[in-house]
DNA sequence: GAGATTCATTGTGTTAACGCAACAATTTAT
DNA sequence: ATAAATTGTTGCGTTAACACAATGAATCTC
């Protein structure tokens, strides 16, 4: 085991408008802990996981996932 | 934190005809790491989880949940 | 009925996901 | 420009998610 899992946190919780203490307390951890995990520092439990997925109401894959996302400009410029 | 997390990891295993041997190394892990999540004795990492989906190809709250999963009789037994 | 899988259990050790505290750096608001 | 909020960083402690080993019970196969 051990892949890399990347996270799209910052970009949820800044469209959002939420502050990295407020998204803390609504899920429960410190406010720390939103920052470690928005910058890779180690990876949230499953538990914290689908309660950050909850909060957002999206799937947890669309916040965390095996695979690179997209930057926001190429996922946003959609040509059919 | 710590809420209850459900699993329906054994369906989904025993569906697939597989031993938790044979999950436990496609995904990576040991053997009991596989018999401990099925009994609830711990949680999986999120790693773990999104590893697990992924095999089965569906999302991981098709198989991890804070809600109780209904039992598989009630799923089936589907009323319009 | 002997052997092979599978599953259950216990125990020991390691590591990483947290909590908490403190403080500096940066940004935002007044 | 000063204050206030947000973010970045470090350090220390705890706990739980694992790995690995060993053993026994239950089931399945030949």
């Amino acid at each position: 085991m051990s892949r890399v899992v990347h996270n799209r946190i910052a970009i949820f919780r800044a469209d959002a408008g939420l502050s990295r203490r407020e998204l803390a307390e609504v899920v429960g951890v410190n406010p720390q802990t939103i920052g470690f995990l928005e910058r890779g520092d180690y990876k949230p439990s499953l538990e914290l996981a689908l309660a950050i997925a909850e909060h957002f109401g999206v799937a947890v894959e669309q916040i965390f996932s095996f695979e690179a996302f997209p930057s926001l400009s190429q996922q946003l410029n959609m040509r059919s």
